[in-house]
DNA sequence: CTTGGAATTGAACGCGCGTGCAGATACCAC
DNA sequence: GTGGTATCTGCACGCGCGTTCAATTCCAAG
């Protein structure tokens, strides 16, 4: 099997993912069929329980692969100096991630609940490591008296809802650019959180 | 039938929406069966559809309830003088209406992809006019010289995603008040759009 | 060419789904 | 009490679901 061999080791069939991300972040977990996704990858329904255990761990493979790219490529991101650069450096970040990567930005909060609470509680964690990162910069020019946050967790939130946001509204190819989207988003994030 | 006669007009049984609107909340409208409804309210599947012609229609009842009661409130809530005030009635409506009508706020923007094409027009042009009533805050702050916002629509989608986001991580007898988080926002809000 | 394990099929399993409908029941006007 | 109508039950229908597994096909190594 798979599952067990090869050189994947636990990693779910690339081609199997491709076709479960897009079905999954296009219709819904629960409206996509095993035998959709199979059909998608061109192979009986059967066979893709070679790669994955479970429809449901197929949801957590992606999600998790999500959330281990989203932090990986934040640390490999270049941060400037000081809390100003960084806070810019992770609205530009988090807007440019979103968009490359809308189906699975959409997926991982919208198929939450659809986790078992042991997959829910390490996506959870993961995301609340990425929540972090945000946070610390906050805490980092509040400290310096750079910002005046009455709150860094709220801001945090608050930051990060408004970004993600993004998705629900950018097209490719609209009224603004990507870099002129990015660039209004670090003025409005400056501007409410700066002393 | 209900549906032809009584009172209610068109209006589904006030038992099966609440009924409706909890499960579809908890679980995802693809994840909850008419049985489950049916019995929440303590009767059998096909009395539903005494009530609502399908499962589809049922869900979209509850969507255009939420956008009407959000329409309606804001239209007869007080905005006192000029766009700093309107603005900060906003924040603080948007924030204390979508936490006291949590289940359907989470619905309206979850399940929207469940709706036929006809009712998700209906549903999205109530959701830009509520949109718009914000835009045209910032439009009367911009001309006023009071607000600084390099544009007006992606200001509108920024504010209103960073407002929704409250219900994501806000908790009734949590570290913050109500108020108290209406007020930081307020102040976050004021701060990004301030010229 | 043989062989043996990996990859895949195809049929089957039990189940719950949305919905329809004939018949039973509850309720209200007279 | 009787009649009629609004309400609801109980069952049925066809269907697609997630998952399993014996049987088959594929393919590289000997």
């Amino acid at each position: 099997m798979a599952r067990k061999t090869g050189s994947h080791s636990d990693i779910t069939g690339p081609r199997v993912r491709a076709a479960a991300l897009q079905l999954f972040a296009r219709d819904g977990f629960a409206a996509v069929s095993m035998r959709q996704i199979a059909a998608e990858v061109g192979v009986q329904a059967g066979a893709l329980y070679l790669y994955t255990p479970d429809k449901q761990a197929l949801l957590f493979d992606l999600l998790k692969a999500h959330m281990d790219d989203v932090l990986s490529h934040w640390a490999a991101e270049p941060k400037g100096t000081g809390p100003q650069a960084a806070l810019e450096a992770f609205v530009r970040f988090h807007i440019r991630f979103s968009l490359t990567r809308a189906e699975a930005v959409f997926l991982s909060y919208m198929e939450l609940r659809n986790l078992t609470p042991e997959h829910f509680a390490q996506i959870e964690a993961l995301r609340r490591a990425y929540e972090d990162q945000l946070e610390a910069i906050l805490e980092d020019g509040q400290a310096a008296g750079i910002f005046a946050v009455p709150d860094t967790k709220l801001a945090t939130m608050a930051i990060i809802a408004m970004l993600t946001g993004v998705n629900t509204w950018y097209r490719e190819g609209g009224r603004l650019s990507r870099d002129r989207v990015e660039q209004i988003y670090q003025d409005m994030v400056r501007r409410a959180v700066q002393a």
